[in-house]
RNA sequence: GGGCAGUUAGCUCAGCUAGGGAGAGCAUCUCCCUUACAAGGAGGAGGUCGCAGGUUCAAUCCCUGCACUGCCCACCA
């Protein structure tokens, strides 16, 4: 087998995707000897297409399952999407435009149907491109949100609501979005600061010359005004409370009344109260039970409350409403005015609360239990830190707008029973999980069933056991088996919409919370900090990344940065050096696997020397680090651990000493530095393979000469015979000699192939043994063909000198020495000591460090400042001897 | 208005939940195509750890206040 020497990263990825996909590496079933370990994937829109957050977000669940199962967890990753509602049937309808159409022209039923042709020829395309991403998903288990099985599951759950007296309908101010012309929920809309005016308007007090000011940013919807509020405590109003204001340009009659909501600080102090278009308003309606006035309808045009303004759109009426203000006497000032806008989430609209006959969920016991269980922790947050607004949220909930007026989604399961003419008659409507044939109640077969769909976070609240047909047979074996989950992995931008929903659900349903963690990751940004979005053309393409760099790279660079929380700029620089990781893996193998060969290579490592004992114990923490982190989501710090194990450790230091006893002409010597290096390769690669899944399934083949992916294995366990402390000390020893002869070849510009001769003369006795016995790697690393060790070795003319602790190291150079070279270099090594040397004095000058630090802190300064001193005299004595 | 993050090298970020050596990658400078890797190796330069106080023998780390940046929530007429 031959390994290229550049590691080719689209010959290797094709091959396992295709592999685990047709081996079903990642298919789960119920297996009772082994413990679960279940993913629901957030499931993306049908509409979608891989994008960085997605790519982020199923990479760190892959991980965490590729990890899961080679803990020896029963793991399952549920792959599906989401049908999506408004946003979907919005691209529908804009496909629709193009062929000059709308909806209404091809009807409910054609439109339906035209949307589920659509879902088929294109909704799976993002599950495509997560098998390139690597993900390890049971493709079998596929689901979408409005197939069958989730279908029942929202009527089972839709009828429990009901039975239980908690959806009910009932006419309330709702946020009506114009032009998705359709209800939606408090969270769906989107608050932007948006420049407007403020209106200052005479409200004349009946009987009376006086008038009262109102400040409003809505002059149009003054017209169906019932009130005008003051807060109970301003002094400037105490009089006026309770009296009679006659409406400007209507003439109707209404009631100043004191409400603590209104802010005296804010414009005049005294608030317009329109119950029908604003949500405070309507809260101060109800408090004082005032009339409410429909001022606008869904269309947004004007009602016949003045039919003057009547089926004016509402944006004219405002411009008719003021000019006849400004006519009639009654407009005082007008202000500039920047407040926050409600927007649709979907489409950018502005929102316009009005009443509406809608569906509503009564949350208000879901919310107790799903506020509950983050509070205890049974739900735990990654970061913590979205524990508190978690709780908040929902200790301040209102019920659910749960209907939305549009085709595409979950149709409401209520039926109605109609007369001959299709009214309805006075039967109570029906709630059934399987479509009802006639009337309960008189027997009637003439049923239609209501127009509204539900909310589609209504069936994605249900997702973690819809997916494990709860509709169907809600206490089936696998929902018993799977549920609940392990973890949900999401952002933080549907932690309200989506999360808190499904911990509700679950509670209600299952009487059980739906995952034991939730680990909320950031935001993908661009270099600039900035997010990523089409119209700033700033968007990475991961699929031109993974095309570019490879797959592995795309996903070690995210999960590098993927600290919970915490929000990542990445850019091409992130995907290189990755890539470049990448490479280094795949070389170091190729070196292990040339040297090789055929040798026979034990499975446990045999230990000989200092080299070996401080590599196992290296990787042996890396372990720790490794597992701990990946089981507290610290993705970033798994991916950066075994960056720095993997290079710093065992490339550069341990595979160059390897290289010692790998040219040896002895097979044993052979043999056993094989075993070691394989043996940790094997580890590391094990360690690496969730998060680079491509590169260590191929090396695993080739090491192992075995066809089953490397996630069969199991993850390495921290082992106490690897720990070897005195042996890491003797490397750190060896590290700083070598450091410090390298430094002054560098410096002292000796060639690196030039093989030099070295002095160690060593000043503290207990070193020596150290030195001496580890004298071939000092060698080796040093590049050195003749090192002399010993106490009391006189420097010789003509010879560099650096000091390590208690150290001295002579190199004689070739030919005569650069003096004044070597004078700057050696004035330089002494001022870096002398500055250390300076903290260490001012520590120990201080009696009270003295008198109250730890002893052995005060014993460890001591022997440091002794260090310096020795390093310094020793230095300085050479610099003398030049001077000379 | 309330809350939550962040502020460390030119850039991106670790370190802060054990207070006692300020670190990595990229960029930059010097040397090297040394038979795993030039997508590499060796070495260097670069930081008063946002500001001001406090606790402590000792603060990047703990506490308080402030500034700036970003995000979330809110009853912004």
């Amino acid at each position: 087998m031959e390994m290229e020497k550049v590691y080719d990263s689209k010959r290797v990825e094709e091959k396992w995707v295709k592999y685990w996909i047709e081996n079903k590496t990642f298919s789960s079933k119920i297996d009772k000897d082994k413990k679960s370990f279940t993913i629901v994937i957030p499931p993306p829109n049908v509409t979608g297409s891989l994008h960085m957050g997605h790519a982020l977000n199923d990479s760190l669940q892959d991980a965490i399952i590729r990890f899961r199962k080679m803990q020896g967890f029963n793991t399952l990753w549920v792959p599906g999407t989401d049908h999506g509602g408004i946003a979907t049937q919005t691209v529908v309808e804009k496909l629709l435009k193009k062929e000059g159409k709308t909806k209404y022209d091809l009807g409910r039923e054609k439109f339906v149907k035209k949307m589920w042709q659509w879902r088929q020829e294109t909704g799976d395309t993002i599950l495509d491109q997560l098998k390139k991403l690597g993900c390890g998903l049971d493709w079998d288990r596929t689901r979408f949100t409005m197939d069958e099985a989730c279908s029942k599951a929202v009527k089972r759950a839709f009828k429990q609501f009901y039975d239980k007296g908690l959806i009910y309908r009932g006419k309330r101010l709702v946020n009506w979005c114009p032009r998705c012309n359709t209800a939606l929920s408090d969270i769906e809309v989107e608050y932007h600061p948006e420049k407007g005016n403020l209106w200052y308007i005479k409200y004349p007090i009946k009987n009376s010359n006086d008038f009262l000011t109102v400040a409003t940013t809505r002059p149009e919807t003054m017209i169906g005004d019932t009130a005008v509020a003051v807060n109970p405590n301003d002094a400037r109003y105490k009089d006026i409370v309770g009296k009679t204001i006659i409406l400007p340009l209507v003439g109707r009659e209404i009631k100043v009344v004191a409400d603590y909501i209104v802010d005296m600080q804010f414009g005049t102090g005294a608030v317009k109260v329109t119950p029908a278009h604003d949500n405070v308003d309507y809260e101060i309606a109800r408090r004082h039970n005032l009339e409410i006035l429909e001022v606008i309808d869904s269309n947004g045009n004007m009602t016949n409350l003045v039919e003057k303004y009547k089926c004016m759109p509402a944006k004219e009426a405002r411009e008719a409403i003021v000019s006849d203000l400004k006519e009639q006497g009654y407009l005082i000032k007008i202000e500039d005015y920047s407040h926050s806008v409600g927007k649709c989430y979907r489409c950018g609209t502005t929102i316009e609360p009005i009443m509406s006959e809608q569906w509503f969920l009564r949350v208000e016991e879901m919310s107790k239990r799903a506020s509950q269980v983050a509070k205890n922790d049974k739900v735990k947050f990654y970061p913590a830190s979205w524990k508190k607004p978690y709780t908040l949220w929902l200790d301040n909930l209102r019920d659910w707008c749960i209907s939305r007026q549009i085709w595409w989604g979950h149709r409401i399961p209520v039926f109605y029973c109609i007369d001959e003419k299709g009214d309805k008659t006075s039967c109570p409507p029906i709630v059934e999980q399987n479509t009802p044939t006639k009337c309960p109640n008189c027997g009637n077969t003439h049923l239609v069933q209501d127009n509204d769909v539900l909310d589609t976070w209504f069936s994605s609240a249900m997702w973690p056991f819809s997916v494990f047909n709860w509709g169907e047979k809600p206490d089936n074996e696998e929902l018993k088996y799977y549920y609940p989950t392990g973890v949900l992995v999401t952002g933080h931008e549907i932690l309200y919409l989506w999360v808190a929903r499904m911990v509700q659900m679950g509670l209600e349903f299952l009487d059980d919370i739906p995952f034991s963690d939730v680990f909320i990751h950031g935001i993908v940004r661009d270099k600039h900090g900035l997010k990523m979005s089409k119209s700033k053309g700033n968007v990475i393409n991961p699929l031109e990344i993974m095309n570019e760099f490879g797959t592995d790279s795309l996903r070690f660079a995210l999960s590098q940065s993927a600290a919970p929380g915490r929000d990542m700029q990445i850019s091409n620089d992130s995907f290189l050096a990755a890539r470049n990781f990448a490479n280094k893996i795949w070389n170091a193998s190729r070196f292990i696997f040339m040297n090789k060969g055929n040798i026979e290579v034990p499975q446990e490592p045999i230990v000989k020397e200092t080299s070996d004992k401080w590599i196992l114990d290296e990787y042996n923490k890396t372990i720790k680090t490794v597992t701990y982190s990946f089981e507290h989501y610290d993705i970033d710090v798994v991916s950066r651990t075994l960056y720095d194990f993997v290079w710093t450790k065992f490339c550069d230091w341990y595979i160059e000493l390897s290289k010692i006893r790998m040219t040896s002409i002895n097979i044993e010597e052979k043999r056993q530095v094989l075993s070691v290096l394989i043996y940790i390769l094997k580890g590391t690669i094990k360690m690496l393979a969730p998060i680079m899944p491509f590169i260590c399934d191929e090396l695993w083949s080739i090491l192992n000469n075995t066809k089953e992916s490397i996630v069969k294995s199991s993850f390495p366990i921290y082992n106490e015979k690897f720990v070897f402390s005195n042996e890491a000390n003797q490397m750190a020893i060896v590290q700083e000699i070598v450091s410090k002869i390298r430094n002054v070849r560098s410096e002292m510009n000796i060639s690196p192939a030039a093989f030099i001769t070295t002095k160690i003369n060593v000043l503290d006795e207990s070193k020596l043994p150290v030195v001496d016995f580890n004298k071939n790697y000092i060698k080796a690393l040093g590049k050195i063909k003749n090192l002399i060790i010993g106490k009391n070795i006189a420097r010789e003319k003509n010879s560099a000198l650096t000091v390590a602790t208690g150290l001295e190291i002579f190199i004689p150079l070739e030919g005569l020495i650069d003096i004044e070279k070597e004078k700057t270099r050696i004035s330089k090594e002494i001022k870096n000591i002398i500055l250390e040397q300076e903290k260490y004095n001012k520590k120990l000058s201080n009696p009270n460090f003295i008198a109250k630090a730890p002893k052995t802190e005060v014993e460890r300064i001591k022997q440091k400042l002794l260090d310096t001193q020795s390093k310094i005299a020793t230095l300085k004595e050479t610099l003398k001897n030049y001077e000379k």
